[in-house]
This record gives structure tokens, C-alpha cells and sequence, in this order.
DNA sequence: GCTCATTTATAGTCAGACAAAACAACAGGG
DNA sequence: CCCTGTTGTTTTGTCTGACTATAAATGAGC
């Protein structure tokens, strides 16, 4: 049994009060309870509640001024492309219109990187991309190796890209796919298998067809969104 | 002279350390002194210096363990797309590389974007769009106010997608601009007009033109790309 | 009613201590 | 000699309590 990789204190509060945040529990423009209180209800010190502030702030969640409080800054200023709020924004029921603005995301930026993959691709990442296409083949994408390997197969691609924004994208996006992931199989509905359109994917990249390439992606990530709008409606 | 808004002291030692890990003054991997070290040499407190870390830590770039220190993560843990990291990097001399791949991303989110907003604004962005064109006119690109114009002109319309995530894209991909438009200004180099490229995106929005707003988005990057790209040559 | 000084609550900073974890060195037994 | 358990040491993690600085709220004076 793996030992789950211990979490600091200052990070488990900092996931709480982010939580609580994102999800609405705290509104823009609230402020939330002093330092003291929030130490004092967590059961931990001032110091700890105050770094697990310093990180939200690093996010764009909040703001503190002396004698003002600490403030819930305005949706626009949330840095969402950050992994963790991104994550963090999935707990719980996420709203549809967050779902969609997702799709809708992936839908410009993942055919363009797909694109780019296969004008670009060497021979060391067409090789990591068979080995992830057959680890899912052989696993299935129920399966948590199956899945992993998915994930992985997606990286590479962006990998291929050569641009580190890119592959930073897909770091935070990856975090909300693997949340919208977890939330289709949570209801259990008879999914469609992707394997066949990866291998359609990974066949253009290895051809260096871009054209292919963005058709196949296109199509991917349309069934993806299908499979995941008709869990929500659930 | 308006007073700039005071820094705690944890935020400076944040941007301190966080843009000499950007600019490459640490590489990942290397452990970076103790947070005794740090504080003492920074005339500051243990404390500050643990939030200022922790700042670091929830943007990705840095990883702390007893006994072992705080570390400097892999640039694929970086999140590039925070704002405050992007304008980090841009401190010193940006990597060609870098400028690269932030063109490479805005040609490939802008345009799409445009396309969007085309379809989607209402008539109160058209009027508030149109009103940040004039600025722009009056006080031309070279003025604070001109510029401040121009990059409310771009936010408006990526507001007009009504996609949040695109939206924060914005900002992240805002600051980082706001860097190389400064950099191109410092070289003093002869720049283009870009006001006319302006009034040709603003036409084909109002116009409700999909086709023709990303075709002037491309242009407008196309030359931004140009010109920056003429000044790091120098 | 308005302006300016005063009060006061809160975040910001500091100092020092102890706990816990992780790596290194060492000792003991096979 | 190698392996293993133990001990030690270093560094981050956490706690405590105090003081400062800031800015919002309040009240005094005009």
C-alpha cells in the first residue's frame, strides 16, 4: 500500500478555504473571518492559516489589507488556469456553463497543438505515443493504468509542441479533464470507447498529416463533451 | 505623484526570489539557500520569508521538504500562464524561444476568440469597444492612456466570449504583452501604427463578422510579432 | 455639514522555541 | 563483507506571544 504523500498543514487549510471559495461558498467581494478565528476553528495557529492565505493570494482568490480583512477578490482577477483551483472548482456539482467555457477552451487549443504535434513530431515521441496507445488498448480506459496512460498520451502530443505555454495548458487543463473524467464514471453511464479515435490521432501524427490531425482531435474531444453534458444532465 | 500601492515585505521577497528562478539564477533542481540564510540575508524575518515560499510553491516553482530544502521544480511544473510569473520571466532579457512560443499561443487563442466575440457581443460591448477605439485614436499608442485603451480594447473582447477561462487567458496573456510592449518601447524602434488594424477588428465585431474578425486578429498579431521580434535583434 | 484628528480592529512583522521528517553516519549482527 | 537497525543531525513545519503599521470608523472642531 502506497503511503499517500503526507500533506503540510498550511496545504490541507489552504485546500479547504480554496474549496469553500471556489465553490461559492464564499462570494466575491466577501470577506471571510479573521485570522484568528479561522486558526482558532481549524484548530491550528495563526501562522499556518496565514501562509495557506499567502497561497490563495498567489492564486488571484483573495486580498488582504490591515484592519479591512481578507476579501474575496473578483472572479476575473482568479488565476483559473491554475491547476489546483481548477481542480478545486470540480468539487462538488460543477456548473454547466464552467463544463462548457471548458470544452470550449480545449475545442481551440487542442486541435491547434494537435496540428503543430504532427508537423513537429519526432521519432522518440511517435515511439511514447505508441507505448501510451498500447497501454490503453491492452488496460481499457475504465482502468486507472488505462487512464493514466490517456493522460499521458495527451502530453506528449503537447510535449511535441515544443512551447512551453502550451505544455503549461495542458498541465491545468489536464487537472480539469481528470476532474470531468472522475465525474463521468461517477455516474456510472455506458461511455463510448475513444480507443479507436486515438489510434485515428495517433495515426495523422505519425504520418505528420496536420489536417488529419485536427479532424481527429475535433472529433475526440466533440465525444468527450457529448459523454460528459449527458452525465451532468443525470 | 500618486503613491504606489505599499508591498508587504513578503510580496517583494516573493518577486525577488520568483525572478531569480525565472531568469534562470536558479535552475531546477538546485536546492536554493535556507530559509534562515534567506532571511537574514534579505534583513527579514523567518516568517516572511516562509510566506514568500509559499507564494512560490502554489505558482509551481518551488518544492519544500524537512531536511531535504526547497528545491526548484521542473519547468513542466511551472504554471507559465500565472501573470505574475509571465512578467517575472520578461525581467532581463526574455529567451527568443519564450516570445516565440507566447506569439505561437496568442495566434492561436486571439483569433478564435474574435471569431467568438463576433458571433456573441452584445450591443453594450460594441459601444464600450468603441469608446476604447477613440481613446486609443486621441492619445495615441505611444501615451499610458493610449496603451491602457489598447489593452482594454483586447480584454472587452475576450469578455465578450462570456468564457471564463478565456477570460483569465486574458490576463495572463495580457501581462505578458504589457512586458514586450515594453521592451519594444525601451528599444525605441519605429514602430507601426496599429490603430488602423484596430478600426478593421472593431468594424468586423460590430458587423457581427466571424470570418473577418479573425482575419484582422492575425493581421494585428502578425505585425505585433514583427515588430517585437525586430527589437530583440538589436 | 464638512474636515481633520483620534481611536481601534486587523493584517503584517518579529523573535524564539520545539516538533517532525528525512537523510547520513555509524554500530552491530549475520 | 554486507546488510540492517539505530542514532544523530539538519532543515522545514508548527506553535506562541508580542509588537507595529495600516486604514477604516469614529468623534471633535470648525
Amino acid at each position: 500500500m502506497e503511503q499517500r504523500k503526507r500533506n503540510p498543514a498550511h496545504q490541507s487549510i489552504a485546500r479547504e478555504i480554496g474549496i469553500a471559495i471556489a465553490t461559492g461558498h464564499y462570494l466575491p467581494g466577501a470577506i471571510l473571518p479573521g485570522e484568528l478565528d479561522l486558526a482558532e476553528s481549524r484548530g491550528v495557529s495563526r501562522s499556518v492559516v496565514r501562509e495557506a492565505l499567502r497561497m490563495l493570494a498567489a492564486k488571484g482568490l483573495i486580498e488582504s489589507r490591515p484592519k479591512a480583512g481578507t476579501r474575496v477578490r473578483a472572479r476575473a482577477d482568479w488565476n483559473l488556469l491554475d491547476p489546483d483551483l481548477l481542480a478545486w472548482m470540480f468539487e462538488g456539482e460543477p456548473p454547466m456553463a464552467f463544463v462548457e467555457s471548458l470544452f470550449q477552451l480545449r475545442m481551440i487549443v487542442e486541435p491547434a497543438a494537435a496540428e503543430l504535434a504532427a508537423r513537429l513530431r519526432s521519432s522518440r515521441h511517435v515511439g511514447r505515443l505508441g507505448h501510451a496507445l498500447e497501454v490503453m488498448e491492452e488496460a481499457g480506459l475504465s482502468s486507472p493504468e488505462g487512464q493514466a496512460a490517456d493522460q499521458q498520451f495527451h502530453n506528449i502530443i503537447l510535449e511535441a509542441t515544443a512551447n512551453d505555454l502550451l505544455i503549461s495548458l495542458s498541465g491545468s487543463i489536464g487537472a480539469a479533464v481528470r476532474a470531468t473524467t472522475l465525474f463521468k464514471h461517477r455516474k456510472a453511464k455506458q461511455l463510448r470507447d475513444s480507443i479507436p479515435l486515438h489510434r485515428d490521432l495517433f495515426a495523422a501524427i505519425t504520418d505528420g498529416d496536420p489536417a488529419a490531425a485536427r479532424a481527429a482531435t475535433v472529433t475526440l474531444i466533440l465525444q468527450a463533451q457529448e459523454d460528459t453534458e449527458s452525465s451532468l444532465k443525470a
